[in-house]
DNA sequence: CTAAAAAATTTTCGCGCGTAAAAATATTGA
DNA sequence: TCAATATTTTTACGCGCGAAAATTTTTTAG
């Protein structure tokens, strides 16, 4: 790199020796110039290092080149593995990917929205809080900007990529009630959809399998599950009342915490003989294949929902088409391991 | 909120009876403007929900309001967990948190870099990667715009936020030799300057307690560090080659690991008369509290670190001094539970 | 009540780039 | 070779706001 500084697109015409707009044209989409052009571009590109301002270009652009995500929860590793592989996909297309959190708080959530209007974003993927009046703010921005909403479907009439809960905790209860006792559900706060739909599935599938369902309500709201699962344990393992040995989480950050409990209490977890208790949970979080025992599971597919958020965006920005069929609910995938 | 949509800060001064310049003046500083102003201000965005235009605020500042934040992997929540932490401070003191992952690779993180320059950031946080190549773009970065560096030192003469690894490891050390055998130390990949520093704290502490340093050298590259500690653990427990019933993890992702290959292969973890391994970690990743047992290890803490951080950075931004000692370490916490 | 100080307004300019239209040049095919 | 086409250059304007200077209005102090 020369040390002459570039500070701005005139001067990078300059000493490139191409006019400002075919150099414009070039970073709006390299293959829109020819071919000498461009290696001449790229080879003053190398030397100067320049590279335009973000701002300035967006400033006066029709449609932007960023993507808006907003997720619950950054820290969350569901969510952190999800954004990662939309991001790089964001990038790969040429886009800019702006990542909010809303860290559990409708408020954040919000802003974070209002945030994304300001940045005139050309697109959005949301993976909502579950609270109502936010929903609303988020079904106008669906009407004004291309959205897709993922993980957490707001039961209206947005475009939605999940997994399916009824497919995927029917799977594993239809596991759970062949291999051994029926299992009970600990359920989690009702902070969106999927913990009503994850509890109506478990009590529709048991239904179906004949059995009795016995859910246990979660104690208290918040989204540290972790938290919440041990707490139960702690409550519940040593008094022994829980109604079967067998016991489905609502997702697998509250199993985590539940088997720590019953570790701490003595109760040996696993399908073996010699075990005291089964414990499932459901996502295939990043953290089920370490705990003791590994967690069996349902996987939701991170890839493919990350892969159909952001090709059915991508539609929507570019050609205009709606999806054919706004919901698109992916199946979960049965996860075997020591924990049932 | 009126149906009319303002579009720029002209139409909301018309709407507002406020000129331009004085709500320009608002939104850079609420109050430096009258306090009766900034209530008919404030009246008026509720009213007609305007936001200035993102793009267009930064585009003409001389000093922007952003900050910059890299770190090495989002997913990981240690990171994760910092980076909420400096993005909520920064959003408190008015500043625009833009949080890039360059995701375990030089070449994303040079290519953070490059971005960090064309979002005009007026300062920088970074958790660099242990490339040296990367390393002289960031001392560059940081020659050019206020930079904070935390997490891994770069051996030079940046300013630099971290814990004392000489010290939270000889707690640590001190701790085990105390309560049992002395542990031996299963070393993580070269990643970084704190892999190197804890190890080699590992050997001067147990040297300094008259003991011989036993270290495990990490078999593969990488940041799969849950991973590397399970098979790390396939690998020694069953065949006793480990030198002694005690081991001491670079972090608490590997102990992590460690623990679930061992309560595979049937080994109790912990400090009790029946066990056959205790494990102890580094860190107080937010998962350590809920494995089984629950693991023994060094705080690092996340809120100093953080708030070291962004009031220095602040400092250099807004007053322009330097901090008198360029290098801040923290001291670690020894957090004592079931593993050790 | 008046002068001084503080705050708000008016005016004007420019940031770095996108974009459009017209003119000039280069490439392609027959 | 020349016309037809593709590409680049020239020229010109505007996006939405920050910022500075000069002026007017409001507030505060004496």
């Amino acid at each position: 790199m020369e040390e002459q500084k570039i500070r701005n697109m005139e001067e990078f015409s300059a000493v490139s020796g191409i006019s400002r707009p075919t150099i414009s044209k070039y970073f709006n989409d390299p293959s829109s110039v020819r071919r000498s052009t461009r290696e001449r571009i790229e080879e003053a590109i190398a030397r100067y290092g320049y590279r335009p301002n973000l701002f300035a270009i967006n400033q006066n652009r029709k449609f932007t080149k960023n993507i808006g995500i907003i997720v619950p929860h950054i820290v969350d590793p569901f969510y952190a593995e999800i954004v990662r592989q939309i991001e790089t996909r964001c990038v790969e297309a040429g886009y800019w990917a702006i990542v909010l959190g809303s860290h559990g708080d409708a408020e954040r959530e919000l802003s974070a929205i209002e945030m994304l209007y300001s940045l005139r974003i050309a697109g959005a993927i949301i993976a909502p809080l579950g609270d109502t009046s936010v929903s609303d703010r988020i079904r106008q921005l669906a009407a004004d900007i291309p959205a897709v909403i993922f993980d957490n479907h707001m039961n209206g009439d947005e475009i939605f990529v999940g997994t399916d809960n009824f497919q995927s905790v029917g799977l594993m209860v239809d596991y759970l009630c062949r291999s051994g006792e029926p299992p009970c559900f600990l359920d989690m706060p009702a902070v969106n959809t999927n913990a009503r739909e994850r509890r109506e599935a478990y009590v529709r599938a048991m239904e179906e399998q004949g059995f009795e369902p016995h859910v246990i309500p979660a104690e208290s709201a918040g989204w540290d599950f972790e938290e919440l699962g041990y707490n139960a344990g702690l409550r519940l393992l040593p008094t022994h009342q829980l109604p079967t040995n067998t016991v489905l989480c609502a997702n697998d950050r509250m199993a985590i915490g539940l088997i720590a409990a019953a570790f701490e209490k003595g109760l040996r977890v696993g399908r073996g003989a010699a075990t005291a208790l089964r414990v499932a949970g459901h996502d295939d979080h990043p953290m089920a294949r370490f705990t003791a025992p590994a967690l069996t599971t349902v996987a939701q597919d991170y890839v493919s929902i990350a892969e159909n958020s952001v090709s059915t965006l991508f539609g929507m920005i570019e050609d205009g088409v709606r999806p054919s069929s706004p919901l698109r609910r992916l199946e979960g995938r049965l996860i075997l391991r020591a924990s049932a």
